[in-house]
DNA sequence: CTGTTAGCGCTTTCAG
DNA sequence: CTGAAAGCGCTAACAG
């Protein structure tokens, strides 16, 4: 077997409680026992076994993330976030898909409960979320990000959606656009609500009008922008400039434009949330709205973080992160 | 504090280990006290304290995922396959990120090890193997997937790189290429080398010269792909056809394209390793190499579990998954 | 078929 | 400043 605090102890000619004492950095331990401890530790090879101290202090120094999909940049760029943050305090990181139902995220929460982690980062994969109270329950911190749901509140990080939207659509606008095609996600989804809003907004206060033949909702995936923009160019009067509210609706936009080139009524441009690395190769694209995937991430690796240590105010607490508007020279 | 077996077996009006036994399905409980104890399992509302079994009976139900990066889309595919086939059996996945490098790969492998996973499934970051060792030391299987490394044998998965970087430089072979250019990764890996010999094999094979001045080695990411793409473009005689490694090159070779348009001395046309999703909106694609990812993930996944369940040969097997032609017409 | 009991490896009072 | 001892919640012999 391994070895273990006792062998440390007997090797040290101290008694476990002293390893201990050494292991978690206690104070009131005798700088020559502490040294011949750590020479012991050394000697023997010891390694932690977190399992048993986590059964005795209850604390995992894990923590959840629960994802819509694991195949997907954006919610990649934000777990790279929240991994680095939480390596940096000690912790790690169990990925769990949810498959994009609250039926996936029903199970992989009773899942992490069940392997006791001491907090969860949840991107939502639908609006609702009545489900997660069962955390409360548990007494499991929860942090949501990008997207917020009815049914619960928890600490959230979210990034200015409609502001951001609003920027994009303004400077095409002022650039001389007037009429906008628009292709946007599930509107059960508080992202594609708030980015829609933006749009509308900066119509309305450009004194533009909204026009809603060609005004489209999908889901936020490949498919959907494609079919979207499939009904945009196919529409009595296709829109030249067209807003798409996230990365994948973009791709399949570009997809369905790519592969009607000869057939379109006329020349379109893109306004799009979200700059990926990809983002730049695809063709007509004007501007981007840059989100801080990995700021999303890290930030509410910090807040889950100081909600699990005690801290953190008594309510649950919005962060809104910026965006930024890139645009193509 | 939560309801433990203590709880369970005095609602029940039994004995602790009788819990235990409905909690495992053994046999040899009385039907009735069976029904009994699911009652009061259900009454009291227990859940398990997978921390607590996973002390006593040492194995935790949990793989670790030692991927290079996690924000790739080749590696994030192949962990889909992984996640699916280890829920599917009841284990889960604590994903990690080496940057990249032997250093984070030790710290994430000794990290692993603190949290007792049951196994390892890791994608080499380089072609060094030596400290996976450790490993081997620990006790904990561990499984490579995608490549090979120098210094270390356990069970493989790979692809037939070689195969298929030859099938698709023969296919274009066939429509007339006599002279390609080739972007490759970093030749240390041993994906890079195979794909290079089928690369030359290929060409070998019809007879054709390989153009020293033409074949460009990087290392598998955008920029690589795009700088070698650069020198290429301005080496003494250009190639008009190219062989690219694989998809991240791809991405970065097609930018330098598109970025210079109009100053580029000819036409060209990529053949490449890799298909996603966005590999059909690169232009100037004519090829590509596609790798069963999520199969890769779930193969390397059944493989480490039979190893955990005492089952497998002796010695370490290797299994290389075909790739598939993909042409655009 | 069921209960008793002894730990798994660690932390943490409580004494000394 | 250090040690003895009591568990954390569960499983697995071993009896009965």
């Amino acid at each position: 077997m391994a070895v273990t605090v006792k062998d440390v102890a007997s090797a040290a000619g101290v008694s476990t409680a002293t390893v201990s004492r050494v292991l978690n950095d206690n104070p009131g331990v005798a700088a020559a026992t502490r040294t011949r401890v750590l020479r012991a530790i050394q000697d023997t090879g010891y390694r932690m076994n977190t399992i048993a101290r986590s059964l005795k202090t209850s604390r995992t120094r894990t923590i959840g993330f629960l994802v819509p999909e694991i195949v997907n940049e954006f919610f990649m760029n934000i777990a790279r976030g929240v991994e680095d943050a939480l390596r940096a305090a000690g912790y790690s990181l169990i990925i769990c898909s949810a498959n994009e139902a609250v039926s996936g995220e029903k199970k992989q929460l009773e899942l992490l409960a069940e392997k006791c982690v001491d907090g969860i980062i949840i991107i939502p994969s639908t609006g609702q979320g009545e489900h997660y109270r069962r955390l409360t329950e548990l007494d499991i911190p929860a942090v949501l990000v990008d997207r917020r749901v009815d049914g619960f509140v928890a600490d959230t990080v979210l990034v200015e959606n409609r502001e951001g939207s609003y920027a994009a659509v303004e400077y095409l606008i002022k650039r001389g656009t007037t009429r906008f095609g628009f292709i946007g996600g599930d509107p059960a989804l508080t992202t594609a609500r708030e980015r829609y809003q933006g749009f509308l907004a900066a119509l309305h206060d450009h004194s533009l009008e909204a026009d809603e033949e060609i005004i489209k909702f999908g889901d936020f995936h490949v498919e959907s922008g494609y079919t979207l923009m499939g009904e945009l160019m196919e529409s009595p009067r296709p829109p030249e400039h067209i807003f798409i509210a996230n990365y994948f609706m973009h791709i399949g936009a570009t997809k369905y434009v790519i592969e009607h080139l000869g057939d379109l009524p006329q020349a379109v441009q893109f306004a799009s949330f979200d700059d990926m690395e990809l983002s730049a190769l695809l063709g007509f694209s004007s501007v981007t709205v840059a989100q801080p995937m990995a700021e999303m991430g890290a930030t509410a690796a910090r807040l889950l973080l100081s909600r699990i240590n005690g801290g953190g105010p008594g309510g649950a607490q919005t962060l809104r992160l910026k965006t930024k508007l890139l645009t193509r020279s």
